[in-house]
Formats: structure tokens, C-alpha cells, sequence
DNA sequence: GCTGGTTATGGTATCGATTTCATAAAAGAA
DNA sequence: TTCTTTTATGAAATCGATACCATAACCAGC
């Protein structure tokens, strides 16, 4: 096993020339089953098993799609969002049989570096972008550098020129919004993410059309859009709990981030849902889980990676093909943590 | 940027070898600094960039791991112990320059299929496997082919000969046990994997030989040693609950499980950790953010995948060196979800 | 001035597969 | 039977980089 068997030992027992190997290989119509059948019989004896670099090296198609993530700071890789991402995109390639070429920094610069090496040492035929963000250097690099790519989640610029697929998070984020107003919300208050990417600043947009659309007030002080890494649930729950308004519904793009708000909630005196009903994104286990259990918006993570994958794959097979992209539809689905709000129980907590 | 420039175009443009520039490339202390600054400058100028597949096939090393899951439906992707493994690896892999390739399949048969195209293919220079398991090809067949390869886990025969980096599982679970012993407890249960894992069996030996030491009984009434999909966490709730000597406290393996048995448990009225102290392993994010936050084992899995990928590429750089193995130490986090036992609170529930 | 030893660089085979072009053999047409 | 067409296979160039071997240029020592 130590020495490998390559097409011209095979070959060569067969009595055969190795571009006729290489035809029995592709099973090319051109080769006669006779033959077929002899080099086969062959390579069974040597072992003999392609060489894949070889064949990269001639053919300058390696199979294989670069996976960017964000930077490792912004724990996206710790959040079951993401796994679920990569189960349906791995499911994708491997439908396909491509390869995943996994990239990740813990710098925004190491991870473009990490992308210029892989597009410009030609080891991936095509990018995937796993996040859509304003001041992204990899999306314009990989678009003047005519590589092939999409983007999971909506381009920041020229959207018309680029392949992406996404949720419709402006719409999603009306539809839970008027989710609960329809379960007789009306101060309503959103936590959510970094607004540099595309994804807070749509859902943030949704809710503000659906309170507009209902005409409720957003009162500002409901209103918490900040990053993860500097959000202090506690600060965010007494803060809440402290206004004269108090929202009776609340908003988040980020299940942990409910979670650990939610219970500093709790234990203020809060209790979800009776006092305050929570709705959140993503749909991943830990909405399942929690306790209660969060209504959230499915946003398909698996469909999501699944999608993007393959028409990355699509792209790569066929690089003329119209830059169509994609709108993974998203559900809301209702638990334990919203309520309705029954008028005889507007009382003040 | 479609018609790309080789080192043959810089050589040319440059008036040298091809072999001048592939040492200008390497930084060879055979080149003079005159001819590096020329060459360099060409290749400058014509947006030279290494093209990774060539020097791939002349070198007969890719600089890339692959990594071996366990099946999909076995939701190990959609654990976040999962996602800080893969973190841990990929800080390793980026670290000494290595790149990752990923294998999954939802079966046992396509995922050996994988591995052997990687390996045969040489796509990869060494495999990660990321779980240790009876009835499993993919080491076996790792070893008769002499590639290398490291296992993340306690590999079920042979461990002297095989490189591998774990936990000390059997002792890790007699610490819990212990805690919960020296807390008060006596009447302790043990909900399980599949023990068709390694970790599952040291686990449950751990469990018993602690329970031993202490001379306290095993109910095995108390065991559901079960895998994940088949643990029906309202069964197992309802059951431990029906006993006539319902255990105090709980170790579960998963986190997962011990959510949804804990909902479970407080619907029937049992309160944690009032009734019943929880401990898992794992402590992700999940066990954070439960509620109760859950005592774990920390089995610090970022270090885990790190000193697994970092192990590994050692071995690739030094395929002559001793296979050392590695244990990565546990700790017990105290959190809320289990308490002591006040030897007056002893009563029935 | 000649020999021997460095140092810097060039020429070329090589890694393992694919692919184009050429050709021998077989089949079909006249 | 002879010529043309088709089919099956072979020979060799190629993909992009590396590494071995060769050699020119230079310097030192006698």
C-alpha cells in the first residue's frame, strides 16, 4: 500500500496504453466491453485507485467548494445555526460529489487571506459565503476576481449581479411581528443583532413596517441593537423592566441571546410568558429546548445550506447559466414562550 | 485573472528557469537576493500566484486532514459539542497551515466510502476520526492501509497502537458521581448513550465503580443506557418517577437528553434540582443556558479538537515519531441544577 | 596558470492523470 | 477486390510545480 499503483502499472499488465485506462476510467463509449472488462480485471488485482491530484492538476477542476464563515470572535460556529447549515450543505455536496474546503479565522484579514489562497492557488472551483456584511472584502474580491460564488444571505450591493439565497427577513420579520400584535401585543420591543450584516438590518426594518402597518409606536427605548459580544443580558432586562412602558412582547434575532435575557427576566420577577412574550429566529434546538420553549421563525437552516450549495454547484457546472437566486420560504412556529394577551389582563407587572 | 500565469511565464519574463523561480518560491538560500528581488518583481507584476494542485502532485502532500464524523442521523453535527470540536481543529489546522476536508454521509457504508476515496484518492495526508466505536471499519480499514490517522476518543482495540486524544472518561464519570455522592445523594441514575461508543461504556463504568467505592446499590432500574433517538425523554421521566425508589439525582451523558428529560421530569411535579439534582457532560453553551443552568463535566472540547488536529499533523510531519496519546483533563462545573441533599429533606416525593 | 571547491543558475525528468492526434484494424461500399 | 469509413487503441504532449543533475562563473590555494 506504501508504493500506489498508478494508471500506467495498470497499463502496463493489461497491455494496454494508459490513455486507454484513463478511457476505461470515464467508461468511455470508445472502448470495447472486451477491454473494459480486461483493465478492470486488472485494476482489481493492482488495487489500483485514482489519483485524484493528478487528475486536478489536468483537468483544473478540484470538486470541492470553499466554505467563508465569519470571523471565530463572532461565535457563529458555536451556534447549532450554523451545524445545521453545514449538515444541509455538506448533504448537497455529497448528493453531488463535491468537496467541502472548510475556511476560518479568527481575523477578518486571516480570513481573506485564507480566500485569496484558495481561489488564486486554484484549490476550490467556487466560494460560499456564509454571512452577507457591509465593509466584506471577500465578496468584492471573489466578484473582480469573475470566481464563482454565492452568497448565503443578501448581497449588501448589487444583489441583481450576485448569486445568494436567503430567507425574505424583511417579510419574516413583519410576519412575527404582526404575529403578535395579532395576539393582542402592542408594545412590542426587538433585540437584535450587529446591524453591519444585511440579516439585522432587514428583520429590524420588518418590524418597524409591521408596527407602522398596525400604526403602533415604537418607542426607541424598546429597541436593542447591538452586537452580541457587547450585550449584557442583565443590563438589557433591567433596562426593559425599568421603563415606565413597559414592551409586553419582545423581539429576538438570536435564540441565545433570548435565552439568556429570558432569564434574567425571570428572575427580575418577569415570568414568559405570563408577563412578557418572547418570539425569536432560527429554529434550531435550542428554541426546542428551552424552557419554555420559544416561538421562533423557522428559517430552514438545513434548506438554507442545502440551497446554497447546490447552486453554487450549478454554477460551477454550468458558468453561463442566468445568476438566478433563491428565497427560502420561513414559517413561525408557535410554543410556550408568546401569549395571547387578553384585555382584562393589561394590568402593569 | 481567466488565463493564469504559471511560474514558467514569470520565468521566462524574468530570464531565468522555471527551477529559479520554484526556489525564489521556496526563499532557497541558493538564490541570490538580486535574482529574488527580479524575480519577485515579475511576479508582481504578472499577479503571479502558486497554483496548489502542482506542487501537490510533485510533492505528494496536501496539506489537508480529513475529517470523519459520525452518521448524520445521529445529530452530531447539530450538537454544539460538534461545533467546538470543529473549532478547536480548525484553529489547529490554521495554526500549522493545514486545511480541512470534511466527510459526512447518512450512512455507515457512504461514510467508509468516503474515507476510502480520501485515502486512496490521496486527497488528504492523515484522517481525524471523530468518534471511537465497535463494528467500525473506517479504523480498521486506516490501519491495514498504514495511513495515518488519529482518533478523537479511546479507540475500542489496539489503543497502544494507535494515536489517539480523549478524556479519561471512566474517571471523569466516577468525579460526578462522586460530587453527587459527597452532596448527599445515594440513589443515583444514569441515563446513557449508545453504548455501542467507547465513551458510552467508560462512562457507565465510571458511574458503577463510583457507586461501588461508596458501597451504595445500583438500582439498575435507575439505568436507561439507551441511544439517543430511541430515548423517549416523556418514558423516561414517567418511568424513573414510577419507581418505588425513584433515584435524587441524574447523570446524563448528553446535554440534549437532559433537557428534555428534565421538562419532562418538572411537568410530573419533580423539580430540579428540589427533587432531583441533574448532572451531564459536555458543558456547551446548552448547559449555560438551561434553566436550571446545568452542573457538567467539562470535557473542554475546543481543546479536545485542537490537541486532536495538532496530534495529528505531528504525526504527518514526523511519521517515525512514537504514537503518543493524550488525555485532556475534565472538570466538574458546579451550576444549579443539582444541590445537597439535606439529610432532613430526605423525604418522599 | 592550473586545479579544486563553492555558489548561482539552467535544463529537464517527474508527479498521475487526461486529451488530442495519429493509426491500425475492422466494417461497409462499390 | 479495392477503397472508404468507422471503430478501437496507442503515442505523446500537457497541466504547474519541484528537484535532481549539470554547468558556468568565480574565487582560493599552490
Amino acid at each position: 500500500m506504501n508504493v500506489s499503483v498508478t494508471i500506467k502499472d495498470v497499463a502496463k499488465k493489461a497491455n494496454v496504453a494508459p490513455s486507454t485506462v484513463s478511457r476505461v476510467i470515464s467508461d468511455s463509449p470508445r472502448i470495447s466491453e472486451k477491454t473494459k472488462r480486461k483493465v478492470r480485471k486488472v485494476m482489481d488485482e493492482l488495487g489500483y485507485h485514482l489519483n485524484y491530484n493528478g487528475r486536478v492538476l489536468v483537468s483544473q477542476s478540484t470538486q470541492t467548494i470553499g466554505i467563508v464563515t465569519k470571523v471565530s470572535s463572532d461565535h457563529f460556529f458555536e451556534n447549532p445555526f450554523f451545524s445545521e447549515l453545514l449538515r444541509g450543505i455538506s448533504d448537497a455536496c455529497h448528493e453531488r460529489d463535491y468537496s467541502m474546503y472548510l475556511t476560518t479565522g479568527n481575523t477578518e484579514e486571516a480570513i481573506f487571506q485564507e480566500v485569496v489562497k484558495m481561489v488564486q492557488g486554484k484549490r476550490v472551483d467556487g466560494v460560499l459565503v456564509l454571512y452577507s456584511r457591509e465593509d466584506d472584502r471577500v465578496v468584492p474580491f471573489l466578484r473582480e476576481s469573475s470566481f464563482p460564488f454565492v452568497v448565503l444571505g443578501k448581497p449588501v450591493d448589487r444583489p441583481g449581479e450576485t448569486m445568494y439565497v436567503d430567507n425574505d427577513n424583511v417579510q419574516a420579520s413583519k410576519e412575527v411581528t404582526r404575529y403578535l400584535i395579532e395576539l393582542g401585543h402592542e408594545r412590542i420591543g426587538y433585540v437584535g443583532g450587529n446591524s453591519q450584516f444585511e440579516v439585522a438590518r432587514d428583520r429590524l426594518e420588518g418590524y418597524r413596517a409591521a408596527m407602522k402597518d398596525h400604526s403602533l409606536p415604537i418607542d426607541e427605548e424598546w429597541l436593542k441593537n447591538v452586537p452580541a459580544e457587547k450585550q449584557d443580558p442583565d443590563q438589557v432586562a433591567e433596562q426593559l423592566l425599568g421603563l415606565e412602558k413597559k414592551p409586553t412582547a419582545l423581539i429576538f434575532t438570536d435564540e441565545y441571546n433570548a435565552l439568556t435575557v429570558m432569564r434574567s427576566l425571570s428572575r427580575r420577577g418577569a415570568s414568559i410568558p405570563e408577563q412578557i412574550s418572547i418570539a425569536a429566529f432560527n429554529n434550531t434546538v435550542v428554541s426546542r429546548l428551552a424552557d419554555p420553549p420559544l416561538t421562533t421563525v423557522d428559517t430552514q437552516a438545513i434548506q438554507l445550506g442545502h440551497e446554497s450549495a447546490s447552486s453554487l454547484i450549478d454554477l460551477l457546472k454550468r458558468p453561463d447559466m442566468v445568476k438566478k437566486s433563491m428565497i427560502i420560504p420561513t414559517r413561525i412556529i408557535e410554543r410556550d414562550s408568546s401569549r395571547r394577551l387578553e384585555p382584562e389582563s393589561r394590568v402593569e407587572i
